[in-house]
DNA sequence: TTCGGCACTTAGAACCCGGAGG
DNA sequence: CCTCCGGGTTCTAAGTGCCGAA
């Protein structure tokens, strides 16, 4: 069997994938020989299991063996069940989208060229660049089991090294201002460094602290809220809660039961007693006025002059430029999130149980400060002090603190174009490279392990086969009734499958439908392998539709396994290994060197496509979608139009210069010509981009771009094709994926 | 062996803003 | 010039996975 796995195929060849109203157009060109290809795979795959009949005794007897095996163990996952029986009893709304309101002040515009070079490192000599990617010696090894390499990367500077190289610094900023604003070298390659080992993220740590959210300003005497037809007026903590819910009154949120039930909930806990007595019933309160004012707010905004509009935006970049950095390890660097998140109402994705809670606000005691012992500290606003400083420099954070709906730590960190997460970044995707060589091994043993006479082996093979051929998150057990009711590959239960024997000329087929993470449907048929339906068919005996399906599997087991069958090795890395490798072969196939940059581009989105298709990254059509296809369909009559026309000139004017024959007429038919091919140019990239919205109508590329392609494929395919790196990645994505762009060539390989 | 805590990545939606086109 | 649209940016929820204590 080859390294390549074409699941993006299995899916797209299996229709209605997408949330049901996914139906793929045949605009996939290759899906003919592609099936072939998948079909000889799989029957590589089947090899030697031709012995049918003899087959099925021994699996019997097999089936026997496994169960008395496994009879006694118990079932430790059961404790859930009944707590989930319970919820679904209660909770009988449908499917809850997901809202979204942002009632503050409008988060800065943010640049992120750095301002100065002062904290660029100087030691840039190239002697020293770290060799590139594409020999296969070179290995980003994760941190355990680092060796020295024997390049001799940079050491990363140790504290002593900070006086000297800040007189290197100085020296440099003074010759080197002028060309500073375009010169990519002046920018800090973290990635021709040496890294960090033994869990130590930095040695000195620089920062502002965070920003708070501005202060509740009360509404202006004029905007009343009513309760029961009558005027109210509510004390300040009750009226700020009320305006969550206010500028909320829009969403589909507000009509739900669970939502306005909490809220009602935590609304009351801020009222005054006599607030409370009063306000008993949620429908009789009235917010309109109050919701009318919020929005005549944002118009008030939004027509503002270009003077005030300009002011605030520099008051945003002084924030920015104040808070939005932070000094590590002598460079500066760009923070995150460095705005903590102002209150209002939490807005859980799907069937929430907690949705429309109230989230507190954070106040500095509420904060955790890490930053290094000799750095200067944040100071907190006046009168006010920090929960605890402290100096934890085996941790990426710069701030934390503890959320009130489920209790969870929340972080500002640095930008993912920062070296801490650059690096991660780089190493997750060696990873999945280091899974490249040996994922045949791999594949060969869960094979085996479908035979295998205990229960939790056979389970443990059949779930790794879905996380490594559907691509399928782990899935970690969740509390019930904290979260929304998602699961992922080991905690698929077993109302979640379908066994079809046969199905639509197929043999074999699963079908799978079940929220996902975000409370995204994953619905996909898929034929496996005849084992692997049997064995599904022996996890499912005698269990209810709301038992685990895996019953003896968890992630911890899983990961266990797989930590022993290769270095590093967890559920996910095999997500971003088959995104990666399906990119990498779909590029392959589908770019035709003779295209121009346009239908390269579409290919190269198609094939950003596929990955979005196997990895299920779905987006809500966009609610203007209809309308945008229509206008784009118009221009490209309207520029039919403009080519017929253009056509039937350029053959008058060719008639024209043949009885003519002058100069002057034979220029004309050139000009003409020329105008042709720029209309008909316009017109096929109008198409391409055409083809390329509808085929993207439910399915988001940004996920998979960010975060499971690794970027040297797409910047070596760039490279090859002459297609600037710009078209494929806006300037954000470059900031990301700069030690990418640097250090791939066109010959890089996966 | 399980559990909860913690740190960090991945995710879709809301929001914003600038540029194309009228 | 204004409006509309789409891409880019921001936001923060929801995952993964590891660790140490009970």
């Amino acid at each position: 069997m080859s390294g390549d796995h074409a699941h993006a195929e299995d899916q797209i060849e299996c229709g209605s994938r997408v949330n049901d109203s996914y139906k793929h157009k045949d605009k996939y060109k290759e899906k003919d020989h592609k099936h072939k290809k998948e079909k000889e795979r799989e029957k590589s795959k089947h090899g030697n299991s031709d012995h049918k009949d003899s087959d099925k005794k021994h699996r019997d007897k097999e089936k026997e063996r496994v169960k008395h095996k496994d009879g006694s163990a118990d079932k430790y996952k059961d404790k859930h069940k009944e707590k989930r029986k319970d919820e679904k009893m209660k909770s009988l709304d449908g499917k809850v989208k997901k809202e979204k309101e942002n009632g503050f002040a409008s988060p800065p515009h943010m640049k992120s060229e750095p301002e100065d070079d002062f904290y660029h490192s100087p030691r840039q000599e190239k002697t020293l660049k770290r060799e590139r990617d594409n020999d296969d010696d070179f290995d980003f090894k994760p941190k355990k089991i680092k060796t020295e390499n024997d390049k001799k990367p940079k050491k990363r500077k140790p504290d002593e090294d900070v006086k000297p190289n800040k007189k290197t610094k100085t020296k440099k900023v003074a010759d080197g201002k002028k060309r500073i604003k375009n010169e990519p070298e002046e920018k800090w390659k973290w990635w021709e460094e040496e890294r960090y080992t033994d869990g130590v993220k930095w040695r000195f740590l620089e920062h502002k602290g965070p920003v708070f959210a501005p202060p509740y300003e009360p509404l202006p005497s004029h905007v009343k809220f009513y309760y029961d037809g009558k005027v109210m007026k509510l004390s300040p903590e009750a009226e700020e809660v009320a305006t969550f819910f206010a500028k909320m009154l829009d969403h589909e949120y507000t009509t739900k039961d669970i939502f306005r039930k909490n809220f009602f909930k935590d609304w009351r806990k801020e009222m005054t007693s006599e607030e409370k007595a009063k306000l008993t019933d949620l429908k009789k309160c009235n917010f309109g006025e109050m919701a009318e004012y919020f929005k005549a707010q944002s118009e008030a905004r939004k027509s503002k002059t270009k003077e005030e509009k300009l002011k605030i935006k520099e008051e945003n970049e002084r924030i920015l430029q104040q808070y939005g950095f932070c000094i590590m390890d002598n460079h500066r660097e760009r923070i995150a999130n460095f705005r903590i998140e102002p209150p209002g109402l939490f807005r859980g994705r799907g069937d929430h149980p907690k949705m429309g809670m109230l989230k507190r606000r954070i106040r500095p005691q509420d904060i955790i400060i890490n930053c290094s012992k000799d750095s200067k500290y944040p100071e907190p606003p006046p009168g006010t002090k920090w929960k605890e400083v402290r100096h934890d420099n085996k941790v990426t954070w710069l701030v934390s603190w503890t959320e009130n709906i489920q209790g969870s730590i929340k972080y500002i960190m640095l930008n993912p174009s920062s070296r801490i997460k650059g690096e991660k970044d780089w190493q997750k995707y060696e990873t999945a490279r280091r899974l490249k060589k040996c994922v045949d091994r791999i594949r060969n043993q869960y094979r085996e392990d479908w035979k295998s006479k205990e229960m939790r082996i056979r389970q443990r093979a059949v779930a790794l086969y879905f996380i490594d051929k559907l691509a399928l998150r782990a899935g970690n057990e969740k509390e019930e009734g904290e979260t929304a009711d998602t699961v992922g590959c080991c905690s698929v239960r077993v109302e979640h499958i379908k066994l079809y024997p046969e199905n639509e000329g197929q043999e074999f087929v699963v079908e799978f439908d079940f929220l996902g993470k975000d409370s995204i449907r994953y619905y996909n048929k898929v034929p496996v392998e005849k084992r692997v339906f049997k064995n599904l068919q022996l996890f499912m005996e005698n269990k209810e539709p709301d038992d685990d399906l895996f019953d003896r599997l968890n992630t911890s087991i899983l990961n266990k396994h797989l930590q022993e069958l290769m270095d590093g090795l967890t559920a996910k890395v095999f997500r971003t290994y088959n995104a990666s490798i399906t990119l990498q072969q779909q590029l392959k196939e589908l770019t035709n060197g003779d295209d121009n940059i346009p239908a390269k581009i579409l290919s190269y989105n198609r094939a950003n496509r596929a990955v979005a298709i196997l990895c299920n990254h779905q987006r809500a059509p966009p609610k203007t979608f209809e309308k945008s296809m229509q206008n784009l369909q118009t221009k490209i009559d309207a520029k039919r139009d403009q080519l017929s026309d253009a056509k039937r000139e350029l053959k008058s004017s060719k008639a024209d210069a043949k009885v003519r024959r002058d100069e002057k007429s034979k220029k004309t038919v050139e000009t003409k010509k020329k105008a042709v091919q720029r209309i008909e140019e316009q017109l096929m990239k109008l198409e391409v981009q055409a083809t390329d919205r509808e085929e993207n109508k439910q399915i988001a590329l940004g996920t998979s771009k960010l975060n499971y392609l690794d970027p040297r494929i797409s910047v070596a395919w760039c490279k090859k094709f002459g297609i600037p790196v710009e078209k494929i990645y806006n300037k954000t994505q470059r900031e990301k994926f700069a030690w990418a762009i640097d250090m791939a060539e066109k010959d890089f390989e996966f």
